[in-house]
DNA sequence: TTTCGAGGTTAGCCATTGCTTACGTTAGTT
DNA sequence: AACTAACGTAAGCAATGGCTAACCTCGAAA
């Protein structure tokens, strides 16, 4: 989980994300993606060890160059966070649609210490 | 997908992560939120602006107090997303299985306009 | 109507970070 | 061995961005 963390501070970035999503149609070597984006060379290095990190991508060395491709691992992770949420939420939204009936306050965590809510009643 | 960047974007911080999470879990005020984070309420409230507009979450009003909730649209978004990452991926991998009988060297685009590289052969 | 609670907004400060330039390294090529 | 292509790394700089403090708004209670 605090994997995940990393893995969103690392497609945070306009520029890493743009690196990333021409990893994800195939692997590339670091020239190659340098070269279709406005930065450096070494930009795109620096990059590409933040995705690395975050255990996105993996490089796999071919003579003098460093091909990277997507870390398999690493979207499943993604994958699998977002179906978590999305699910979770569609249970909300079934038991909101079940509503109207009952309108217990249910217990209401606050940390602002204000009164207890009055029921609308 | 210019969304879709502004969706990473907004998940990038860890403060925002953490606020997306809670309101994952269920629908949260903004004192609330703020009560268990280490800022401010006023940082939260400049969080959940960058998560609503990123489309992520949506506010609703309830007397004075404002409840964010997730957008199921937001998350659809995401999810779609990972699971097309996931599977054209997933085809590589097998087409990668398959290898093994022919190597040839696949038209490789490059940019910083080395000489053609010659096949290992 | 006055008061209070909950939240959004602004200005300004400071830490983060993304980018470039320069250098070091490795592996092919001649 | 010398040369070169392809990367990674370090230092230094400028801009982005997150946080706080102070202020303003709105709705509900007294």
């Amino acid at each position: 989980m605090a994997n995940l963390e990393k893995a969103f501070e690392a497609l945070g970035d306009p520029t890493r994300l743009a690196i990333f999503q021409r990893i994800a149609t195939r692997p590339h070597a670091v020239g190659e993606i340098a070269g279709h984006l406005p930065v450096s060379r070494p930009a795109v290095s620096q990059h590409l060890r933040v995705l690395k990190e975050a255990g996105l991508v993996a490089d796999v060395k071919n003579g003098t160059r460093r091909v990277y491709e997507v870390r398999p691992e690493g979207i499943e992770a993604l994958r699998k966070y977002f179906d978590q949420v999305w699910e979770r939420n569609l249970k909300a939204f079934q038991a909101a649609a079940d509503k109207k009936s009952r309108e217990k306050g249910s217990s209401d965590d606050r940390s602002t210490g204000s009164p207890a809510r009055k029921k609308v009643h």
